[in-house]
Formats: structure tokens, C-alpha cells, sequence
DNA sequence: CGCAAGTTTGATTCTAATCAACGCTGGTGG
DNA sequence: CCACCAGCGTTGATTAGAATCAAACTTGCG
């Protein structure tokens, strides 16, 4: 694992190129462009024009993409894999603000920095635009601008769902709420509601859901005891009951 | 209080208008409109413009503007005042999602109803909006949509602020957080630093925080005893040491 | 095979929740 | 005018749920 107090990454250090170098003229003009979310309506011109100022990396598993405070520069889109993104305390303190899959956008901001660092769970393809053409792409389809609009007042709905989880579930409750979340994200992506792929470690849960380790595992535990649940292999979850696992959710 | 399991609020039964009554043509022409957060850097004939389509309302406290659920039809933004908002579970847990003042947005949402219920808390002034006219006044004013997008993402990084306090952070560094938060708050609205205007209820702070009322009255003793702020009258909060408040919220 | 990292399980501790009582304050009505 | 009451806030005693500390077990990899 190492996230919590390693030194800043290497990135020439690790078997991949520094994203920073990857400029687009070097960038195969790959349909996985298709993927992004904000362009899923958009007509084969313009998806073309898109595809001039994007570029496209294919990153490790465990990669830091960019850390708390790092300038903004880019946004990022999802391809294929998985990524957290999380804030930390000076004291190593960690939570996980969001994990992201295929599709997901992230590297908006404010001036000042990025206010959470990004790292891949899952070998991950992503796509990156620079705020400045992505300006210049919005100025051309004005559209756009109202589909980032759009997906950042979903993400701010999402992140008041999560105040609720954080603030007010037991520990029970938030580990129904989260299997039933990633259910609903498979779903979104064409996959069956179950298994339900826990792609990130333990200690990724208990950081998202304000638990530690030992709660998580407790917990996973004790709703496959109660049969709510099964575990067959590390990395999967089974849901059997999904009403008890919804009413659990919901702090019925 | 009675928020928590109160039948819904029968609007004719207070002594204001029910908001719904109010519309455009009744509304005159103040210049509270010039408070409106995103509109602060328009023309004169843009400002009057959007005062054809808002209208104005003056609420008593503790009063509902609408509940979760509630089909979305307006935006609002506050004149003056302090409203909150917040998520109810099945059996009456609480978890406020964010104390709004003067200059704030409220009412974005996605379809399906508003996510949380919003309830003045002091005596308060909204502006109201439908969203068609917010629609076609965006046509007429196309900055306006830049600027409600730079508005959800600030609202997006402070709900994230908020996941790293609810999900990890103590009772004292919370409270701590809790208190420099509103105090920057005054300063954005032109008022010192010190003292804290705590225009909420105890159970409020409670439950914006992930605590109790009896453990938010009791840190707040603890800080008062450590000498870190004083609390000279219900309502108000004197900070009197701005260094270790700061270092408790980041928990040096 | 052996090691390191991740996961599970168990024992104990601790923070904040719960339960309970009391005091303050502001509004109401006798 | 003052007594009463309701709502809110504070304080104290006890409990409970999750954290911490500790150890064994599993898994994947060089």
C-alpha cells in the first residue's frame, strides 16, 4: 500500500511513462474517446474535434495521478479501471472522497490546487484534457458546458448522500449502503447488480466509509453470518437478500 | 424546534404569504436582487433584466421553503438571513448538509424532487427563481451558466471539506472546524472575524456535525475552559486563540 | 518455499452516545 | 407583576459501538 506517508512518487521511477509527457500528437486517435461521459451525445464531428485535444495514458495499478495541491492543470477522464480520490490530515488521517470507474470525470477545482489526490485501484486508461482546451472545446459546443454542469451538481448530490452516511449510519448501515451503491454503479455499466467487483482494498473501504480496518472486516463478516451476503472469493461480494440489505441501508 | 416529525407544514398557517402566492409582477423592484451571488459583476440593464424574473419573499424562522421530495421547481438565493438544509432517515436521524447564508444558491437538483429539505433559521429574505426563467435568462446571459458551474463545484469542494470532518476528524477538532468555518464567513460578508455569530440551535450544530447535542455542549464548555473562546451569550462565540483553534481543526 | 502485504479474528480500551436530571430563559396567562 | 411552563442548554453517570492493540491466518509473488 505504502499512500498514507510515502515520499513523493517517482514517476520516472515506476514501469510507465510520466503521464506529463504524454503530449496529443503522440495520442492515437483510439475510439475509447466514446466513453466519456460528457460527450456521449455528441455528433461524430464533433466527438473527431474532441479527439484532437485529448490524450490518452495507460496507468498501473496504485499510480498517483496528482496530489492534493498539485496546480490544476488537467481533467481527467475514465477509459476502463478505477480510481480513489481522497484527502489526507497532517497526521496521515485519511478519508476517500470518491471512488471513480469508467466514464467518471474528475480534476475540477478552484484556483489554488487540486484539493484531493487521485490514484488508481485497478490498472486504468485514462483520457486528459488541459482546462485550457477544455475551454476553448466548450467555447465551440456550448453544450458542454452545461453537461459539466450537469455532472458536477450530480457529484454534489452524491456528496451530500455521503455527509448523511458519514454523519448519521452505523457501521452495518454504511456497508449496505455501499455494496448497494457499487451494485447500482455495475448496473450503470452494463454489468449484472451481482457479484459486485470490490476492486479496492479494505483499508479503501474503511477510509471512504469513516471506519477503520478491523470494522470493515467485522462487518463483511457478519452480514454473510447473517446470510445477507456471501464472500466466495476476495474481490467479490454476492448479494442473496437484497431487501434485507436495502432496509439495512435505509436504517429500517 | 419540531422539525423532525412535524406534519407538513401548512403554509396558510404562519403569518407570512405561503412563497408559492408570490409572483414576479407583484414583486417591486428592490435592489436586493444586487446581493444575489451570481449575478455581482452584471450590467445595470442585465441586473434589471433578471429582476423581471425573480421574485422576493420574507420568511419568519423555522420556516419550511420546501421539503425532500418536493417536485423541483425554483431556485433560490438568499438576501439575507440563514437557512439550512438537511436529509431526514426513516426514523428521524438528522444530518444537516450545510448552513446557508446572505449571497448563497440553493434549490439545484436534480430530477426527481429536491435531495434535502431546506428550512430558514433566523427570519429571512429570499429571492426565488423558476428554473424555465433561470433557463432562458441563462440564453439571454450565457456567463450566468459559467457562473452556477463555478458555484456547484465550490459547493462540491466544500461538501468534500465536509467528508473529511464527518468521517474523521474528533468531536473537538469538529467543533474547532465548525467555528473557524463561520468565522471565515463573516469576513466574506464584511463582518469581523471574532466574535461567531451561532445563529443555530445546539441540535443543529449537532447534527451538521455527527454528533449529539450533549457532546457539542460539551466540547464547546471544554474550549471555553482551555481559553480558547468564550462564550459571553447564547447566540455568540469569541475566539480568543486563533492559533491553537487552527491547529485543533487540522489536528496538529 | 518463504516473505510481505492484506485480511480476519479476538481482547481490551476509549470516545461519544445514551439516559437522566437540573438550570436558564423567554413567553403566557392568571 | 409574577408564577408557571416549554424549549433549550448544560452537566453528570453509565453504556455501547467502534477504535485500538495484538495475533493468527491467507494470498500472491519473487
Amino acid at each position: 500500500m505504502g499512500s498514507l506517508n510515502m515520499p513523493p512518487l517517482d514517476f520516472d521511477a515506476q514501469k510507465t511513462p510520466h503521464i506529463a509527457d504524454l503530449r496529443s500528437p503522440q495520442c492515437r486517435n483510439c475510439d475509447i474517446v466514446r466513453e466519456i461521459a460528457f460527450c456521449a451525445d455528441l455528433s461524430p464531428d464533433e466527438v473527431k474535434r474532441l479527439a484532437t485535444v485529448r490524450c490518452h495514458a495507460a496507468l498501473p495499478a496504485s499510480f498517483t495521478v496528482f496530489r492534493e495541491g498539485d496546480e490544476v492543470d488537467h481533467v481527467y477522464s475514465i477509459s476502463a479501471g478505477a480510481v480513489k480520490l481522497y484527502k489526507l490530515m497532517p497526521d496521515g488521517r485519511r478519508q476517500i472522497i470518491g471512488f471513480l470507474f469508467s466514464g467518471d470525470l474528475f480534476g475540477l477545482g478552484i484556483d489554488g490546487g487540486y484539493c484531493y489526490t487521485a490514484e488508481t485501484i485497478t490498472p486504468t486508461h485514462l483520457c486528459r484534457f488541459t482546462h485550457r482546451k477544455l475551454d476553448s472545446l466548450i467555447a465551440e459546443i456550448p453544450r458542454l458546458e452545461r453537461r459539466m454542469f450537469t455532472m458536477a451538481v450530480k457529484d454534489l448530490v452524491s456528496a451530500q448522500d455521503q455527509m448523511l452516511l458519514l454523519g448519521r449510519k452505523t457501521a452495518r448501515e454504511k456497508v449496505a449502503t455501499f455494496l448497494l451503491r457499487l451494485s447500482r454503479r455495475s448496473i450503470q455499466m452494463g454489468l449484472p447488480p451481482s457479484p459486485v467487483a470490490l476492486p479496492m482494498s479494505r483499508a479503501d473501504i474503511a477510509d471512504y466509509l469513516g471506519l477503520t480496518i478491523e470494522t470493515v472486516s467485522r462487518t463483511f463478516t457478519q452480514l454473510k453470518r447473517d446470510g445477507i451476503i456471501g464472500l466466495p472469493a476476495s474481490g467479490h461480494c454476492i448479494v442473496n437478500d437484497w431487501e434485507a440489505l436495502r432496509e439495512l441501508a435505509e436504517g429500517g
